[in-house]
DNA sequence: CTGAATGCTGTGGTTACCTCATCATGAGGC
DNA sequence: GCCTCATGATGAGGTAACCACAGCATTCAG
């Protein structure tokens, strides 16, 4: 216990942040469970709820992930009817993805979910506290 | 870029959070590229670096996984002559993880690039953001 | 009309985990 | 000593979430 534990700030800091991490993400993923939905499916349902249509190359933007990757997220989120795809009127190599009703419905009753657990998880502090942390990660983020 | 950026301050902290997860972690990906360590190894030496010669079955609790994989774990440190399985004198079902001498150099060399990242991480911060942060997360992780 | 670029998806990885079954060993009952 | 049950590691096989590359249809510039 004793050798190894001393001084830097630095290393703790980047532990104490992937603590916090871990709990945030073992709390996302009961949050989601009674949706039998993944982490993943959720963000790109997300994304849909905030920008609506759109196509899967923008949606793999917005996921940061491969476009490959985002034609198996949206195969998952269409088998269980969140999502449907359609052509585009634009452009008929491409594909729009748009959430259905049931994907709208999901999709808010997740982000209240969502909400609710944020609160929980950062109600803990002052809203002194929360402004701050707010600021440094965005410095961080930078 | 403008549009869908602020509302609550729980969804964006949460998110925020995220963000700053994700630079870091690909921070640390770069930093491990030149020793071909992937992020699950370079945390297993670290816990040997702490906590010395243990039985697999240790070093899976402080990885917080199944033990079977902490199987494969450790095949792959020992493939790069890091670490070497021994019998437990106690128990001969037991197998005991130690680092070789270079696995204890190179986890030497992996803990102070990490310091070093984490410096020129959360250098950017001035010491009260960094003593914030500290405080904050430690109230987050429970 | 031709050739290059674009948008999606099939095929086939990889990584980092998992569970379940198996095998040897250990520990306790009788 | 023998039997049973628990335990430590591992083989077999599976999953989720990614990836790159190749291929097809379509679009667009010239």
């Amino acid at each position: 216990m004793a050798a190894g534990e001393r001084e830097d700030d630095q290393e703790s800091l980047a532990e104490a942040f992937w603590g916090v991490a871990r709990r945030l993400r073992h709390l996302s993923r009961e949050t989601l469970e009674p949706w039998q939905i993944t982490p993943g499916h959720a963000r790109a349902l997300t994304v849909l709820m905030r920008h609506g249509v759109m196509r899967l190359s923008a949606l793999a933007d917005h996921l940061n992930i491969a476009a490959r990757s985002t034609t198996e997220v949206v195969d998952g989120l269409e088998e269980r009817g969140l999502v449907e795809r359609r052509p585009d009127p634009q452009d008929r190599r491409a594909t729009l993805v748009a959430l259905t009703n049931e994907g709208t419905r999901v999709g808010t009753a997740i982000r209240s979910a969502r909400d609710a657990d944020a609160e929980r998880f950062f109600g803990d502090l002052s809203p002194t506290d929360r402004a701050d942390l707010a600021r440094i990660l965005r410095t961080l983020h930078g």
